[in-house]
DNA sequence: ATTTTATTTGACTATCCAGTCAATTACTTT
DNA sequence: AAAGTAATTGACTGGATAGTCAAATAAAAT
């Protein structure tokens, strides 16, 4: 088995917030490197090239915090009540993510994935699928939601990418922004666009 | 006046094409210099740094197109038709681009805005300036809809960032899937958001 | 204890990058 | 025609960049 390491660990963490927190193309291998206590010959014993890298980066990321999202949308709780609960969490996370850095970072796929749809395929497709695999619970939800007779909706699938996108267009304000008020409005809007709330009133 | 040129225009609309297509970190000065058919020393002559470069493109961009902006809000034309037209005149424009390109390229100022957003303050501001002055126009139509009793909106400013937020989103989604289907739900989603359609059916 | 396997080290390469500069050219003004 | 002004040229710099490699090392398996 060889010798043990946590090099490919600490690359894939210190490259997510890194990658998040500036972009794919401002950060270097070297500043990877360096941030993570692990010579560049160790990075390319593990990883082929940057992109390489940038892909198991975000999947590993998503590894982890999947329970947290199994947890807010578990069929245990209200469908509706998930979804208020999802928004919330993702302001959180985005108010965290602030205070740390010190200013709004955006949703970090739709960062890696503007980036870089245009020119690295392999990013495109990873950028994609996890913005997927996100809508897949908001869709969840919607249908439950439905069932249970709580929404009117069509199309739970559409509804669902629908609401995404809202979301990911304002957590892009947020960032060109660069303020978190934006976010106060992110639950009201997506409850009011599934009809679960009043949006005129 | 010394020597005429048309170099600083052809460096602005080729910066403003090769970032868009591409992203401003994967383009070069020395990639615009070769394209716009101008010599590295001239470029410095007319910008003091590639970020000055990418700030006046997109500014001059803006200059460009706004007279179509105008055209499709005019105050000549009912405000809700104005939306419409404008959801399709947005679809329109990727479609060219994609096709122009071979790949959706979503919102420039998204994509330059995420990109620099957390690196490069005054592109941000520059970015965060032309998304508002597109809200703007969203935001009169919504106001003159409201006072004609077409819609019922409480606050049309909020309800313009809205709708500017699930634009951007999908463009943003489009990109990222590089498909241009994605937009077909733009028209409906927006119209669907201000109460004027029905999203639920 | 020895072999095997996996990780570490850090110097090295070749390329690309943003930005500089002094001399030259071509146009406008007087 | 002369003077003034602005654009052009292209070679140059210094630093950063992704990626390479062969030798050293340490743990695991035998």
């Amino acid at each position: 088995m060889g010798r043990p390491s946590d090099a490919k660990e600490k690359l894939l963490q210190v490259a997510f917030d890194l990658i998040w927190n500036q972009s794919y193309g401002a950060v270097s291998v070297d500043q990877i490197c360096e941030q993570a206590r692990v010579n560049k010959g160790s990075f390319y014993h593990f990883f082929p090239s940057k992109s390489d890298l940038a892909i198991e980066a975000y999947e590993e990321h998503w590894r982890e915090k999947q329970p947290e999202l199994d947890r807010i949308f578990s069929p245990q709780i209200p469908p509706l009540e998930q979804l208020e609960r999802w928004c919330r969490h993702v302001c959180d996370r985005q108010r965290q993510k602030a205070k740390k850095y010190g200013h709004v970072c955006g949703c970090p796929y739709a960062s890696l994935g503007t980036e870089l749809a245009t020119q690295d395929e392999r990013i495109r497709l990873k950028s994609q699928e996890l913005v997927d695999r996100n809508i897949r619970y908001i869709e969840s939800a919607l249908l439950e939601a439905k069932r249970q007779g709580l929404i009117a909706i069509a199309d739970p699938q559409a509804g669902a990418r629908r609401v995404y996108s809202t979301v990911l267009g304002m957590l892009l304000q947020a960032k060109i922004r660069n303020d978190l008020g934006v976010l106060d409005e992110l639950e009201p809007t997506v409850m009011g666009m599934i009809g679960a709330r009043e949006l005129v009133a």
